[in-house]
DNA sequence: AATCTAATGCAAATATGTTGCATTAAAGCT
DNA sequence: AGCTTTAATGCAACATATTTGCATTAGATT
């Protein structure tokens, strides 16, 4: 997904040590085209390097914390993660396919929240907004179209 | 929260059969004012009746799959279950407060999404759509400002 | 190289949700 | 009422996701 990020730079702005597992972990997320759960991305890493499962979720938690990447609850049991917004990738919301599973980002522009208007109206700090779409995607469709014939 | 929902008749109305423990798991969804985990629930009825943990998550599913309570990703690691969006319960966002770990429903206006705007552009069907805004609510805040000093 | 600290690994625990099968209860019949 | 059937609930075990505590390793610093 990304190719605009220099990742060690983002880790190191955000005051990380931009350490290889690390690294890998941000590629990961970053390369694909939607948020991938913590088990998706160890298989993932697992296939080319060594790493712990636990080390995954503790890299997670870090680069969450830090802001680098979000935590967004795609419907099912799991968190997924995704690069959070930044001048490259504008916040979007999700979609998630209750059929198949899968979590697909939407545009940006699909649905837009006015942050300042809520955070004006709002007493308490808000740090993100988090719109999920829950329902059946195209292909789910097609494939239920065929097999009820 | 609900004193105008007869959840008999709700049941009923589903095709459901209005059991005890349906009841009981209705009204104490129902009783509450934000949407609450099967853990709560659970424990909630344990106190008053005897249950099974497994009999209220098939209680839940049950109750999801029929449109009578909405699963919902609180931002934390389990499904949180409210009453669904009725007449008079409208659909609503939710303001989950990553210090104390509170889902508080916010009120139908904050946030407006076009439903049908958003089906005439997406290749799919939607179902749902979940907004849930996190940050730190203001009984925090408070809690954070003074522990400083 | 020795020392120190942060990063990673490993094993075990915990939390949440699910499954299969046994038991109970309710509804409909005779 | 007793019998039969079906759906609802309980129980035990399993599965998955995440967390914790402590051991080890690797990298930076002296």
């Amino acid at each position: 997904m990304c190719h605009q990020c220099d990742y060690t730079n983002l880790l190191e702005e955000s005051g990380l040590e931009s350490t290889p597992k690390r690294l890998q972990v941000l590629e990961v997320i970053g390369d694909n085209n939607s948020p991938l759960s913590a088990r998706q991305i160890f298989e993932t890493l697992s296939r080319t390097y060594n790493i712990n499962r636990v080390t995954v979720y503790r890299i997670l938690d870090l680069l969450v914390e830090k802001g680098l990447i979000d935590r967004i609850s795609g419907g099912s049991r799991s968190f997924v993660y995704g690069l959070a917004p930044n001048e490259n990738h504008p916040a979007h919301p999700h979609f998630y396919c209750k059929s198949c599973g899968n979590l697909e980002c939407l545009n940006p522009q699909s649905l837009n929240v006015d942050m300042q208007a809520m955070q004006r109206t709002f007493p308490g700090v808000i740090e993100n907004v988090e719109v999920r779409i829950d329902g059946v995607c195209k292909n789910c469709l097609r494939t239920e179209r065929n097999s009820v014939h």
